[in-house]
DNA sequence: CGTATAATTCAACGATCATTGAACTATATT
DNA sequence: AATATAGTTCAATGATCGTTGAATTATACG
């Protein structure tokens, strides 16, 4: 029970995760973050994306802790995002676990003709 | 040029197969069939889902080619839902390959005050 | 102070998609 | 043939969320 409480909690989280990262332009963000530290202008230029909406996808970013913040030391208009590593790291290995065929086992026959089947043998 | 151009199609296919994971319901009945095979109807026991809702997801997850059907020998009612392995491994693959902390490089200035100071140097 | 610039926030709108409820299809049994 | 069962499909509805356009905030410069 307390393991499957815990469980129903990791699908809603992962979830959670993957919603953030499916939609294209700010997975897009994400990855031109990775290619180096970017301001909002920069990544507007690379990706086609007006400044108001790379703002957005970034705050969403910010909030699930996948990007940090900091301006710039000689004008503080600029902001410049970075990729939080250890973030990415458990990411990583959330999905490694997650999907880990090893993870894939065989049947247990819960219903259908085999259980039917089952139930009068015994 | 060429590898830009492959680089936005993996964005995007990226992202797609993230969305179709996003939906917790639809999550949550990929983990049960990683526990075994299963049917819809046991899908739907274990996880509170109506059939036809159950059969709306699988229809994506097979779709994205991460499921595979079989009906059962003695009634074909009976429909058996189970992992595709290698597109499991190829998912996980590539989950690992993008969110790989080592993808993460030094800034490369590209505009803001350090970078008027650098055309200044010049 | 007025103007410019970088970035952020806000709210409305439209697109997308999960869910619902009904209908349908295929299989099996009497 | 009638009835039951497992599963699928369809279409409408409501919720979610990306995008748009405008406004705002903060910083910098002449």
């Amino acid at each position: 029970m307390d393991n499957q409480v815990k469980q129903v909690a990791t699908i809603s989280e992962m979830a959670n995760l993957l919603k953030i990262l499916s939609e294209p332009n700010r997975l897009g963000i994400l990855e031109k973050i990775m290619d180096g530290v970017q301001c909002n202008c920069e990544l507007g230029d690379a990706l086609q994306i007006a400044p108001n909406l790379i703002s957005h996808h970034l705050s969403v970013l910010r909030d699930a802790g996948l990007i940090e913040t900091e301006r710039d030391p000689l004008d503080a208009r600029w902001v410049y995002y970075s990729i939080n590593i250890n973030k990415l790291e458990e990411l990583r290995m959330v999905c490694n676990e997650f999907f880990d065929p090893k993870r894939v086992k065989p049947r247990m026959i819960a219903c259908g003709p085999s259980f039917s089947k089952k139930l009068i043998k015994n």
